[in-house]
DNA sequence: GTTGTGACATCGC
DNA sequence: CGCGATGCCACAA
């Protein structure tokens, strides 16, 4: 019963889920941002049609303040491609490249090698439990 | 309080 | 494959 904002706190839980949803991509893995928003449960005052519509923009919003334990840079668009523009953007490229992530001639990242999810899934012998939303 | 933009995804051309 | 429009949320100026 605290009727004050409690929004503000479901966002920030949303952010805290984001990041240990990245934190646990492994090294030379990648994945996109509307995974990650699929994956993540959603704040309970979003509409599931708002979020399917914006809810990767709001892990790019997590991503821009995240915390230094982060691998942000293993965080890319569904295009296989980086997202962040300019100077960072080719330091995210030299990170990745230093992780063992190979990059197409146009720039792009195979989803089928180095996408986590279909990691998982090509693994099915692994029981992947750690992609269910219920991470604390 | 209004306006503009965004570390995106999808569809149409 | 590239470019533009749409979605209709959250945040900053």
């Amino acid at each position: 019963m605290s009727p004050v904002s409690m929004s503000q706190a479901q966002k920030s839980e949303y952010f805290s889920r984001v990041w240990s949803l990245v934190r646990q991509v492994p090294v030379g893995k990648v994945i996109a941002y509307g995974q990650v928003a699929e994956l993540v449960a959603p704040p309970e005052s979003v509409s599931s049609e708002a979020y399917r519509a914006f809810g990767s923009r709001w892990v790019g919003q997590a991503m821009r303040g995240c915390p230094a334990d982060v691998p942000w840079q293993r965080v890319i668009n569904a295009q296989g491609k980086i997202s962040l523009p300019g100077d960072a953007g080719q330091h995210q490229r030299e990170l990745l490249e230093e992780e063992g992530v190979q990059f197409n001639e146009r720039g792009r990242i195979d989803f089928k090698k180095f996408g986590w999810l279909a990691e998982l899934k090509s693994d099915a012998d692994n029981t992947p439990q750690m992609f269910l939303p219920g991470i604390e």
